[in-house]
DNA sequence: AACAGGTTCAACCGCCGACGT
DNA sequence: CACGTCGGCGGTTGAACCTGT
């Protein structure tokens, strides 16, 4: 596997990035779309690596980036989709509209995680520290509380727009679920529980925004009838072994196993409190714990 | 005012899988 | 099948900033 030389090549310009480079590939980008990330500082006329463009890109420049201000509802969102994906922070950005990868990585390591152990849960396991006593949240926060005057904030990238506003769940942007391992090797329960996922993150579907490829509705996963296109990404016809795909009776197709998808009704919160149920139950024994580990391992492997 | 220590977040690094040849 | 390229991802870093003393 070939390694694509990156910006320790000698001089391409490192670090932050200037107006002029922003404008310059926010420009080209405008005239001639993403993509083609090798060539494109060459074309635009920047000393940047194509890393280097496709990240602030995709973490600043994009129109439909919505900055700061990550509301209640959406940490909320965040905490229980991190519970299920673990640090796949690509497919729960997905899920918030607006939201990057890396700021949703980075507010969790910032906040959030260190929320969850003050309320004496393990941001890993999400699952109650034994032994643990609350305690004040260390941190900014609490200072600022302390203070008299709340000093005004720098002017970062990040506060260049600031559009405080009720999260919309979307469906995300298209990936490359092909190589996605949640598809391999379901039980049938994680099939049914994917199902759940997929109901209640595309709920609000009709508001989403365009994605970066200016696809809409492109789902992380459509189990929908036609779909699979999809799924199968630049494939055009043939059904990979590894995508779950409808046979013709609707039903759903995932490593030779077929199953039903007509059970969209539930949603996360009732998979997620249905989970943590089982966690807390005084009867969940160790044929439980297998269960339960085929019920979440494939959203978590 | 100066300093130390803590926090934030943009950017970089290194790895991986898909894909083309 | 082997190899190289590309796009994408998660982890990490470090400069800029904030707060308390």
């Amino acid at each position: 596997m070939g390694r694509a030389p990156c910006c320790s090549k000698v001089g391409l310009h490192r670090g932050p990035w200037t107006p002029r480079e922003d404008t310059l590939l926010t420009n080209y980008i405008q005239a001639h779309g993403e993509g083609h990330w090798r060539s494109l500082p060459k074309k635009a006329g920047l000393l940047r690596c194509g890393k280097s463009c496709r990240l602030r890109w995709m973490n600043y420049l994009r129109p439909d980036i919505k900055r700061g201000n990550i509301t209640p509802d959406e940490d909320d969102l965040i905490i229980r989709l991190h519970s299920l994906l673990g640090n796949r922070w690509s497919l729960i950005a997905g899920r918030l509209p607006g939201r990057t990868d890396n700021e949703i990585k980075n507010y969790w390591n910032t906040h959030l995680s260190k929320r969850l152990i003050s309320q004496g849960t393990d941001p890993n396991t999400h699952k109650k520290l034994m032994g643990h006593v609350v305690q004040e949240t260390k941190g900014r926060s609490n200072k600022k509380s302390k203070t008299k005057k709340k000093a005004e904030k720098p002017i970062r990238d990040y506060d260049r727009h600031v559009e405080p506003e009720k999260p919309k769940v979307h469906l995300p942007k298209p990936i490359r679920v092909c190589s996605f391992s949640m598809v391999r090797n379901y039980s049938f329960e994680g099939i049914k529980n994917i199902n759940n996922i997929i109901n209640i993150t595309t709920c609000e579907s009709s508001s989403q925004e365009k994605g970066d490829h200016g696809v809409d509705d492109v789902p992380w996963f459509s189990f929908k009838e036609g779909d699979h296109d999809h799924l199968a990404n630049d494939n055009d016809n043939d059904q990979c072994q590894d995508q779950p795909y409808h046979d013709h009776d609707d039903h759903l197709v995932i490593n030779g196993t077929s199953t039903t998808t007509t059970d969209h009704n539930s949603t996360l919160e009732k998979l997620y409190e249905e989970y943590l149920q089982l966690l807390k139950t005084e009867e969940y024994d160790h044929h439980d714990q297998v269960e339960l580990d085929s019920f979440a391992e494939p959203l978590l492997i």
